[in-house]
Parts: structure tokens; C-alpha cells; sequence
DNA sequence: CGAAATTAATCAAACGTTTGCGTAGTTTTT
DNA sequence: AAAAACTACGCAAACGTTTGATTAATTTCG
């Protein structure tokens, strides 16, 4: 019943040759005349001959698998982008093995020790939100395994990283709102844990005082992304002696939140909000933000993918100089509204 | 700089034993003493002795690996299935290895190649879209490499699956609208090459004539899915001589662009919409459908992955039935419109 | 006390492939 | 015609681990 796939030494066997005469001929080593170089091949093809993946990865010590851990499969942003990391890896022949930390630090910290001793070629990983060690990530350059962290990256430079600049992003959409005529504008931002948050803040900041205006950190409120800290933030803002008339989101989703409470609480029309992620049903709202960042996660999850590919086939890896690529983002103008 | 990991040989040389009593020491093997047991743990311990994967891989030609290949892997549906998959797969042990066949039928039969050249041990599948032959799934049979099908699986019973009954799905909708009062109920429904196609005709069909109303083919409407197709359908609808007071559509993004037609045509009142899939943004929406069918993505996976598992783990693969499990599927009444 | 059983370990092969080195046999060079 | 070079292939080791067969030493039992 179940049929042993064919190896080389059937095929060296049949052939009455060596089995490094078939693997050389197979592999277009120049030592192998023309003649049986054509032998081996057709053989092996009529024999249906598939190398034996587990004996090369033994034999090479090389796994041609790049390992991803990242904090959640199912969000929109990392599921796009790992469609972008497979696409890229089967591209040059990699296997990619995906872990989840569900966003828990020991989680993560296990999945990093699975992923070595499942001997990666490589790591792509997006930090989990309550990872301030890093390391286990350090643990793994003893061992040669690259590590390209994307989008949620540590806070500092001397890793490799791909990530989109929040606080540039930000400045453009502070930007948007005041060049739309805004004045005071507020920012529900994340958790200061966050460096996310951090940037969030220098970027509005930076707008801000860049145009002369003058900063108020009372319209920064910092909140936990969930609806009932969105509805907390929003009420300071409803309440607040300056009422802002729009107003930066951390996310979508607390746009959202904002909104459906705004909306609740009849005072939608009085703010205009900006939000992040740009994620792909925010179209189809009546009550939108106006307008959202693209952060691109497939572009990054392909950038990303790419510089990990590149450091796992670099011959020094040691000499190489930090990867701290920054991806771009737009600020996507919601056109049902205009 | 490169530290090579420990070996089990060296640990044999250090205690002057051999590599094989290393590895029964390690297995806790009844044929090594408790003393050597415990020397040569210890031993492991502070070395950071971590198995080579590869080479146990290679030796015991089982990967601990299982494949999953899907349409796409940024589609809320199948992202949170793979974060099922990925979840079962961890806790037993096993890696899970990803692809996309991004409903292209040459782009699967060539990942199922090469999923079994990297020898998975199983395989979890959703078909593409346009996949009607099934010859490169039945090549598995002679390597022993269970396939599991799961959410779009091939219109036969001989193979394992996990499906949503879409035909239940189908007469709990319309009999929940029938139960609002409406009599005349249209669908949009996909191209009539898929089976979940047939399906919802099905069960359409079923729920009409089981409470003795007259079917009538003409308020099925078959539809590409796309947001023209949307339309066309709509306006079929729309100047239909008995013009329907309910519509189910085959998906929420069909639901989407229907009432986004709708409202612009100024006709958005005039019809009860009811869709699939449950998508979790459905709730923020002003117009929504008043319900949608939650397919259980998460539990799919996990129930899927579970099957295979067995199967892998199974002694007599070929003796076993074959598993078709339905998943049941729930109308989720969005409450916002209640 | 000798045979049988148990314990604790070793030996060697095996998994499939790759690769450095060696070696016939042939061709080219001087 | 001898030396050098090239061609085409074989040999054997290596990668790290597991496992069936074997052996040596010890214990148990009749």
C-alpha cells in the first residue's frame, strides 16, 4: 500500500553507477558526463525521484525554514502580512512556520526557544505587547539565526527591523486636520507602555509646535483600546474646557468606538476623526473617520521577509550593518466623504 | 562565535558512555540505570543539550509537520481557522507549515507537491475555487499522507472533512425571515461552480417548500461576487415583478455592496437582508444586515486539525472511516437592529 | 551451586544525501 | 614518448539520532 518514494541509491542501483555519480548528476556537477548526466535525469523522472527533504536539511544543516512569531494569525494586519512573508519564501524556496504569542511575553519566549530548536534558518517577529526583555532574541546570535523584527519592534536601533514610522504617519494626519482648519485637536492614544504610543505623541507634538501652535498635553489621553477606555477618552473630550473638533485615533477600532458612542451621545458631527490602519471595512461605514494611515503590512511583511532571506545568505553575517528600514505610510483620504 | 550546538555525542565522550545510552537516558529507556540516568541529564541540562530536529526528523522519516494549504491567508475566515490549526498544532507538538493557492488550481496541485516533498505528515486543505479535479490529492493515498478538508471541501463523502452545513446554514436564514412575516425572499447567490453554491439553493429551496410556498427559480439570482455583480443582481431584484421584501446574499461582502446599492438607490428600507459569514465588523455598520451565519471559523480549525492529528497518529490509516463532520452553523441576530 | 532471568550497558547499522579526495583512463602538451 | 592535464566516475566519511541485537555483569531461584 504505501509506496516508499524513490531514493538515490535505487536510482544509483538500477543504473549501476555510484549514488554520488546520481547526486552530482542531478545536480549538473560538471564531473558527470553529458551522456549519464541524461541517464540519472530521466530515470529519476520516470521513477518520479523526490529528494528527500528531512536528509538534505540533516545533511546541510540548513532548514531552509524561516520561523514568524507574532502576537495574533487572525488580525487583520499580520495575516495580510504573512501573506506577503509566504509569498516571498516560496519565491526562493523557503518554508515559513508561523507561532502565535497571543500577545504573552513567556509565550513568546518559548515559541523563540521552539523556533531554534527547530533550527531556523531565520526569524521574523513581531513583539508581543508586554515583551520589554529581549533576551531570549539575543540568546539566538550565538547560533547564527538572523532576526528581523517587523512593525512591532524593540526600542532600539542595533537590530534589524522593518517598521512603518508612526510618528511621521502621525504628523501627517495632525497636518490633515490643520491644514483642514482645525485647531484643537485631540489624540486618544495607547497605553504609554507602547512605544507605538511614544510615537504617536512626538509625532503630534512635532506637528503641532512645528506650526506654531501650542501644545496641550491634556488633549493627549491615554487609554487601554478597549470600548469602555474609548468611551472614558471620548467623554474627556466632550467634556473638555477646550473641546477639541477632531480628534487622532490609536486604531481603527477606537475610531469605531469613538464613533458608535459619538453617535450615541449626538454629537458625531461635531469631530472629525483620523484614525490608523486603514483596515479594509472602514469603507463601507456611514459614520467614517475621514481618514485613516496605510501602514501596508503586505509591503512590509515582503520587506521584511526579504532582508531576513538576505541576512540567512549573507556569507558574514557578523559584519553586516543593521537593517532599520522604515516603510512609508499614507494618510488614505476616505473619499465617500469628500 | 558560532556556537555549535551540543550532540549528543559529546555528552556520551564526557561520561564515557556510549551515544546510544545517552539517547535511552534521555527517553528515560527502562535499560539505563537510574545513576547514569540522572549524570547524563544533569549533563544535557547544563550544556543546553536542545535535540537536532533535523536529524531526529531524518532518521524516524516523520516530520511533525503539517501542512495547511488555503486560498488566502489574509481572509478573516481562514486567518482565524490557521489560528486554530496553529493553536492544536502546539499543543501536540507539531509544526504547521503554510501555503496559499490563491484560488489558483495550478498554484495548489504544485503546493501539494511540494508539501509532500518536505513530507508532511498530513495535510489540512481548502480547496481553491476553481479545483474540480482531485487526482493530486489522491496521489497521497500511496504515501500515507492523510488529507483533512475542511470549509471548502470536494462535493464527495470518500475523504475526511470538516464543513459549516452551509445547506442548514441556508433554511435557518430563510426560515428566520420567514418567520419575520416575508413571503417573498431573493438570493444572491455565488457562480454556480461551487459547491456551497448548490448548497444554499439547496437549502433555500428545502425551507420554501417545506412551509408550502411556491419556489420560484427567478429569485435566485446567481452572482460573481464581485461588487458589479453585486449591482447587477440587486437590480434584478430591485424591478423584479414580484419584487422581494428580504435578500440573503451569499457573504457579507456581497451584503456590503448590496446595501451600499441599495441605500444609494434609496431603496435601503425596503429590504431585510440576511448574510454569511459573521464578519466581525459587521456590528459597527449603520445598515446592516439584520442577521448573519456564524461559520466558526476557530472551531473548523481546531476540530480539522484534530482529525488529522488522529489520523497521523492513527496505527491502521487505511482501515479507518471516513470522518465528515458538520459543523453547525448559528444565525447571529445583530442586535444593534433589534 | 549452577541455570535462568534480570539489569545495564555497548555495538553497529540505518535513515538519504552531499562532498572532499582518490583514481583509472584518455587526451593534450612539450 | 614521457609528463601533464583533463574527464568521468567511485569511495567513504559525515551529518545526529534511534534502535535491534548483543554482551557482560549481577541477581534470583529451584
Amino acid at each position: 500500500m504505501s509506496a516508499k518514494p524513490t531514493t538515490i541509491k535505487e536510482i544509483a542501483k538500477i543504473l549501476n553507477i555510484s549514488p554520488s555519480s546520481v547526486s552530482r548528476g542531478l545536480h549538473d556537477h560538471p564531473s558527470i558526463g553529458a551522456v549519464t548526466r541524461e541517464k540519472i535525469k530521466q530515470l529519476a523522472q520516470s521513477l518520479n525521484y523526490q529528494p528527500n527533504n528531512a536528509a538534505i536539511l540533516f545533511q546541510k544543516g540548513k532548514t531552509y525554514t524561516i520561523g514568524v512569531i507574532l502576537p495574533e494569525l487572525s488580525e487583520h494586519f499580520f495575516s495580510t502580512a504573512i501573506s506577503a512573508i509566504e509569498d516571498e519564501a516560496l519565491k526562493k524556496n523557503y518554508t515559513v512556520i508561523f507561532a502565535q504569542s497571543h500577545d504573552d511575553y513567556e509565550q513568546e519566549v518559548k515559541l523563540v526557544e521552539k523556533m531554534k530548536n527547530q533550527r531556523v534558518d531565520g526569524l521574523l517577529v513581531s513583539i508581543s505587547k508586554d515583551t520589554s526583555k529581549f533576551d531570549h532574541f539575543e540568546r539566538l546570535n550565538s547560533f547564527n539565526i538572523p532576526v528581523v523584527f517587523f512593525d512591532r519592534i524593540p526600542p532600539f536601533k542595533n537590530v534589524h527591523y522593518v517598521a512603518c514610522s508612526i510618528e511621521n504617519a502621525t504628523v501627517k494626519a495632525v497636518n490633515y486636520l490643520l491644514k483642514k482648519g482645525h485647531r484643537t485637536i485631540g489624540m486618544i492614544n495607547g497605553p504609554t507602555t507602547l512605544f507605538a504610543s511614544e510615537e504617536r505623541k512626538e509625532g503630534y507634538m512635532q506637528a503641532i509646535t512645528f506650526n506654531r501652535l501650542k501644545f496641550d498635553p491634556s488633549l493627549i489621553v491615554n487609554c487601554d483600546l478597549t470600548e469602555k477606555g474609548t468611551i472614558e477618552a471620548a467623554n474627556q473630550f466632550i467634556n473638555h474646557k477646550r473641546k477639541p473638533t477632531a480628534i487622532v485615533t490609536f486604531n481603527d477600532y477606537v475610531a469605531l468606538f469613538l464613533i458608535k458612542y459619538l453617535k450615541k451621545a449626538n454629537v458625531v458631527n461635531e469631530f472629525d476623526v483620523v484614525s490608523f490602519a486603514n483596515l479594509p471595512f472602514i469603507s463601507y461605514l456611514d459614520h467614517t473617520p475621514i481618514a485613516s494611515i496605510e501602514q501596508y503590512p503586505y509591503l512590509q511583511g515582503q520587506k521584511a521577509a526579504n532582508i531576513l532571506l538576505d541576512l540567512i545568505n549573507s556569507p558574514n553575517p557578523e559584519s553586516q550593518a543593521y537593517y532599520n528600514t522604515l516603510v512609508e505610510s499614507d494618510l488614505v483620504i476616505n473619499s465617500e466623504k469628500l
